[in-house]
DNA sequence: ACCTGAACACCGTTCAAGT
DNA sequence: ACCTGAACACCGTTCAAGT
């Protein structure tokens, strides 16, 4: 378990990228996004802020590196279907769980396109895409779309899960307050909005995610062949 | 460019919350979220920051409010069309050019699940969710999942707009740097993702939205009735 | 009722100085 | 090469005091 050394053993291993991207996640799972600060971590670390930014260029850095140690390991879960439709399906829950287990993940991924977290979704989602047998030129539109949608509903839950966590409610005392305030809204104005608060309360995110996901999927399939 | 007074007319309106909104919009827009601060707010309504707390909560309520009135002009405007599918058509291309127009919106909408904002585009949506026809225990899946998808497109279009702003690049300068880095990653690794790097710079996100919408609503129609 | 502005308790980041 | 910790230039928010 040693890591680094300069003479011989010690007690802890000296700092290291990786060791600071540990206990960035640690404090983020913690207390979430505002749990992540400079003074936190050095004290976590034991040792002074400056001493972080050896090893990391800044906040934004340190932030896509814990957000891309989850989604690397929540994304090299090895598909065990071999059928292209239930391996989009696995992979999508698969990211679904990650960011609610880690809900900061979810707007630390909206805040990094393009980087390697976001890449690592896309590559995944676009390998099978190709096994579906969508036709080339249609490839790009029917990933980004599944991509769009999935970080959609990731960012929504981070907003849910950091919403709770100010208010000091749970997430389904949320819910239900939510949807209090729907069902008061004028029946004139936001009939559709007062036809689902009752929904808000009972609904299950995760089976929602996925009938979401099962809409894209046949929206490809009655593209382009069946 | 005097302020306040006591007595009887005054060049300037009195501090309002709307007169808040608005500094805040034109902040916003003008500098980004980083843009939004109370000490730039006082200084551009020529009054303290305490001032500013007697109209609104915090800052995540200013934000919130701002972000409303954005949404709020883009859902009134109202829809030509009768035939639902091009009405969410329409609707959707309308979030997507507020949110190119006031890059800011994106995130902040995301910040605030259940909140005004959001409600308006989920009742747009869903009435002509309904006028599609969709059986009423379908219709919560339609139309969170154009929504979700709604919401994830507009976080990167926000995130895009931003990291640009930050690295002082335009849009399209950005995207040139994205498919450079993409077009360089491993080919065993990133194979779907190196095919795309391209598209990239050539493509049109305007277009690219659309498509994805339309392959939801194809979903939506393949799985009920038509 | 509404506004002022100093003060508080924080931030991220830098940088001379140490080892 | 790597770490220390004080200092800088900010934040959002509060609150006594004013009108």
């Amino acid at each position: 378990m040693v890591k680094k050394a300069g003479s011989t053993q010690r007690r802890e291993e000296s700092l290291s990228r990786d060791r600071i991207i540990e206990a960035s996640i640690a404090l983020l799972d913690g207390s979430g996004e505002r749990g992540l600060t400079f003074r936190a971590l050095s004290e976590r670390l034991a040792t002074g802020p400056g001493a972080i930014y050896w090893h990391i260029d800044n906040k934004s850095d340190l932030l896509i590196a814990a957000c891309d140690a989850i989604i690397a390991s929540a994304m090299n879960a090895p598909s065990i279907s071999a059928e292209p439709e239930a391996a989009i399906r696995a992979l999508a829950l698969g990211m679904f769980d990650a960011i609610d287990a880690h809900p900061w993940v979810g707007s630390a991924l909206t805040r990094a396109p393009g980087q390697l977290p976001m890449v690592r979704i896309l590559e995944r989602i676009g390998q099978q895409v190709r096994a579906l047998g969508v036709p080339e030129d249609a490839q790009w539109a029917a990933v980004s779309a599944l991509l769009s949608y999935i970080l959609g509903v990731s960012g929504q839950n981070a907003a849910n899960a950091h919403i709770a966590r100010e208010q000091g409610l749970d997430r389904s005392n949320f819910l239900d307050e939510v949807s209090t305030v729907w069902s008061e809204l004028d029946p004139n104005e936001y009939p559709f909005t007062l036809s689902v608060a009752g929904l808000l309360r009972v609904h299950d995110d995760r089976v929602d995610f996925l009938a979401g996901i099962h809409l894209i999927l046949r929206g490809i399939a009655s593209a382009h062949g069946r």
